[in-house]
DNA sequence: GTCTATAACTCGATAGAC
DNA sequence: GTCTATCGAGTTATAGAC
């Protein structure tokens, strides 16, 4: 229940927000929408005009976030492996799931073209955006010279939106770790260890990032 | 809508099972269970406790379904790296999602560890059962030395997941396709291409599975 | 802008006739 | 076993007072 200096309209956005991530499209009511937002009836409707006008603000906002955490991952100087790295380990709220891809999951998202739209592109976007991250990194030699950078961009994608159906199913993290862990060890130009041998200075390779202890769990 | 020589209880199985798949146990009611099964309210209340206890007969079956079905592409006794790629490639419906990982984005299946543990229970197994064929892998020298069975098991159902995802968004199997192409290039232990150098007798290294055209989409 | 009132319907479940 | 009737609560809105 929000109580601050938002504005109604602003505290309605905000609790759809909240409450599509919980509990996704179809089992979000207006009622629990004005209760978390402490707004009644009328107000709602003063606003918007249904659920699913109330849901597509709530939805693009939603999107924007993402597109920008995943920007300042991306945004980093390192290597095209760092910085795809940076992405998959960047900080997450993993057992609440991803706040876009769960709507992939909602019926009524899916029927509804301007609902789906905005999941769509930010996914797409996501997917194109990695995948000119991996073309630089095989125009420097980083990757294996016959992987398909859209092919890849995929999988990191879909790394994450099926880690978090795992780590959902268990109750834990871990299994999102482990699956990510799993991804960058077959993208890591070279095994991790103490004993490695210094790569001859022609080769463009570079050390993978360390991976953290992080704090989540 | 069911008229077939199913018993009653059957029927009300069966019309839960597609509901959770289409719409999810939140967005699935009492009364559409009974529609598409068939059957009044007073037969769904003789058979069953109530909603949850159909779902818990509902999602087990499923389970076994999908467990069967992964059973089938890992009996191969073709390498490692086939055997995966068997699981991946396999026919699925791609578009409709994962009858048992879609579940994890239901508020009430995660908040309930009677319906969630069938789930948490198919996925951990499927992991488990990977991680097996990668051992074996690794054994035969298949994949590079310092991955992780269970770490690479994690990311081959974590990109079967989330590749459901990415195809519901853009409402094709296509990004299905290039998220499992990509992990396989990235696992396959040589390059594909006809101007291979055939192996060294001494290296283990085997073909990877060529990709079918294959007939979804 | 926000509120309450009301509408017509569905929700998940119980009761009891047949 | 299956049916209909009924329950109290919740759903998605509209109407109209303030």
């Amino acid at each position: 229940m929000y109580s601050d200096g938002m504005s109604t309209s602003e505290r309605l956005i905000e609790a759809t927000r909240e409450l599509l991530w919980e509990r996704g499209y179809v089992g979000t009511s207006p009622k629990a929408i004005q209760q978390r937002a402490g707004a009644g009836q009328g107000s709602m409707y003063h606003h918007f005009t249904g659920k699913p006008d109330l849901a597509l603000a709530a939805i693009r906002r939603t999107a924007a976030d993402l597109r920008a955490a995943a920007e300042a991952a991306f945004a980093g100087d390192g290597t095209a492996y760092e910085r795809i790295a940076a992405y998959l380990l960047r900080e997450r709220d993993v057992l609440r799931g991803c706040p876009v891809g769960r709507l992939t999951m909602d019926p009524e998202i899916i029927a509804d073209d301007e609902l789906r739209a905005p999941v769509d592109e930010t996914l797409d976007w996501l997917r194109g955006r990695l995948a000119g991250i991996v073309q630089e990194g095989l125009d420097q030699g980083e990757f294996a010279a016959h992987v398909v950078p859209g092919e890849i961009a995929s999988a990191v994608v879909a790394t994450v939106q099926g880690g978090y159906v795992l780590a959902r199913a268990t109750g834990s993290p871990e299994a999102f770790d482990a699956g990510v862990r799993g991804l960058l060890s077959l993208l890591s130009p070279r095994p991790p260890g103490p004993a490695e041998p210094a790569p001859p200075s022609f080769f463009h390779a570079t050390a993978p990032l360390q991976l953290p202890p992080h704090t989540r769990e």
